[in-house]
DNA sequence: TTGAAAGCGCTAACAA
DNA sequence: TTGTTAGCGCTTTCAA
């Protein structure tokens, strides 16, 4: 249905669909008939840039052009074109945040929290999944870049060498997540997973554990945290510590194999006392397991994840876990790209926003 | 940095940056300077029309042509600007998704599938949160229709009826999810609330339960099928029935309020025997407090859930449930939004995708 | 099968 | 403070 402007003759409309006494010219066509900017100028008797500045930048006209522009904003329902204005701008308040699924409860926080910091700054997310496996990442990229997004927050990973140089060439800032790097693309806030791995395994070294196992994921960052622990825990003198039983489960990770898991390793290495899981779901796993057998935690068996879920701590034992801050993070990576669309280059383009500990009664 | 054309001069770029000799022309302006579809054709030999032609409907253009184009594409790197295509096209190739929230396990499933079936045939979503409260639904609903996305998917709730009227009104295909209403906006792809409270108090009632509750969240669907518990139990005579303790939690729901819910009911109520929450992390939490208590599952007390997550399965004892096929809708509402892209007029725009029961052993 | 012209709806640049 | 002009990079329309 065409769009009704209330009391205005579109008399004066080049295209309007009404002239149709004199002949068509060569190539001109019609307009998709929604209303536009220009309709809204008419309307307030202005020209449309003038519209355009009292949608844009109200401090720069008098507040009687304002008044009127906005009445006959009001009348009209016109809802500006982002799509006209990004091209002309070369702004497309636009920023694509590229995470390896959206499943799973790791990535929700930083999603969620970029989605709306970014949309109370005026820019909408667009969504990628690049998946966990090798999959059609440079589709991916071309659609990203096809958008000329102002910014692009990566969670996870850019596996191929080539897509992050076709990122890099295309001139989009870019917010590496979730990871430290030496060599970032451009910008990075994230957080040591060896620097995690090392903690955990002091921690339960402090506890007075002596024989320690890993469940976890088989990402890649989950596997630096769980080599870095056993790294840390052999070099504490823990048993088996280099014998640390790599438990590789696919990405995501569920608690149906945090119970296998721990089912496994009883069998291969029954004096086990203490598990690391590359997440809460796996620990929680381990926990009902250990239930189910008679093990009780954390007595006999301390269970540390990783994520600290929203439910780890109203589980029975509380969950002891590694908290990461994805709020702060996406916090930061939203502000990096706002300032960067704003002109403002900071110093420092790399953050760590380290981990914490949290201590409750699983270990 | 201005981007780099192999062995092509530039020289008859109309605005290109060096021919600073002639005056500039009052109003010209410099591009952004990314390599564009006239360099491709350019390169080619061929006009930018026909370089568009061999990019979009490469069965339009000889073989040969094809192959030049290609060529030019891969030495220049080129990735066309969907800005620009959009605008003139009036094709966004963009799909507004919108939830209440990103957190929270409930909508995950359809966010994903929505976003891998889209980008395999060639759009983007773009993610929009609602919020559980009232809140600026204009200013989204305003972001959206901005970007001239070519559909939007609605789950959970548009609550204002002005919102629901200028969504309407833009002409953009619309599919709402996650529910049954009579008078969809454009098209539905949902389940009933109802039927499921109906059929709960069924089951359990044909279980033998006698004194049943809910703990449920309090958002309105949460509410439809604990309404229609209720009622239904009543009418099975079970005891209580017209007396179903309301346990309303806010939205997203937590294991932690399962745990205190279930403490609550006890309070009050002691003679319960079974218990449908609004949610599998309620049923969680119900089950962790009632073990906790020494309370045998479902000896004593039934549970059941909603959502059937991923780890329920897994839970001991494994959690009866409410299952819903996100996959399902979001393909559907996928297949909906592509088709009326496409021209394709469905007969019968509303779509009961329905639920199961999953029967385990917790109730 | 290819191309010339025009224009999608908006804003940058310049001028008044 | 307001307006004129041109053009962002692409595709539609029409013609050859």
């Amino acid at each position: 249905m065409p769009p009704h402007i209330p009391p205005t003759p579109p008399e004066s409309r080049a295209d309007s669909p009404e002239d149709g006494a004199e002949p068509r010219r060569r190539g001109s066509r019609k307009s998709a008939g929604g209303i536009t900017l220009r309709d809204v100028a008419q309307l307030a008797g202005v020209a449309p840039i003038t519209a355009s500045r009292a949608l844009n930048t109200p401090s720069a006209v008098s507040p009687k052009v304002l008044q009127k522009v906005r009445d006959a904003v009001e009348r009209t329902g016109y809802v500006p074109n982002l799509l006209a204005g990004g091209l002309a701008s070369n702004k497309s308040r636009l920023v694509a945040v590229v995470v390896p699924t959206v499943i799973g409860p790791v990535f929700q926080e930083i999603v969620h929290t970029l989605t709306e910091t970014l949309a109370a700054a005026g820019y909408q997310v667009m969504l990628g999944q690049s998946g966990y496996e090798n999959s059609r990442e440079d589709a991916l990229l071309e659609a990203i870049i096809g958008r000329r997004p102002d910014g692009v927050v990566l969670t996870g990973i850019m596996r191929s060498a080539e897509a992050r140089k076709r990122l890099l060439a295309s001139g989009i800032p870019v917010v590496e997540t979730w990871d430290l790097t030496p060599t970032p693309i451009d910008m990075l806030v994230g957080f040591s997973h060896e620097n995690i791995g090392r903690e955990v395994a002091r921690y339960l070294h402090a506890a007075g554990r002596k024989v320690v196992a890993v469940v976890g994921g088989r990402d890649e960052r989950s596997r630096r945290r769980m080599d870095s622990f056993a790294q840390e825990s052999a070099a504490l003198g823990m048993a088996a510590g280099a014998d640390v039983a790599m438990h590789h489960v696919t990405a995501p990770t569920t608690l149906g194999q945090g119970r296998k898991g721990l089912a496994d390793l009883l069998e291969r290495q029954p004096g086990i006392d203490a598990i690391f899981c590359s997440s809460d779901l796996l620990a929680l796993g381990v926990m009902i397991e250990a239930q189910s057998r008679g093990i009780r935690i954390p007595e006999q068996l301390a269970v540390v994840g990783f994520g600290d879920l929203e439910f780890s701590r109203d589980l029975q034992p509380q969950l002891t876990t590694v908290r990461i801050d994805g709020t702060g993070i996406g916090q930061r990576a939203a502000r990096f790209i706002i300032d960067r669309a704003a002109g403002i280059e900071v110093a420092e383009r790399i953050v760590d926003v380290g981990f914490s500990i949290i201590r409750r009664e699983s270990a």
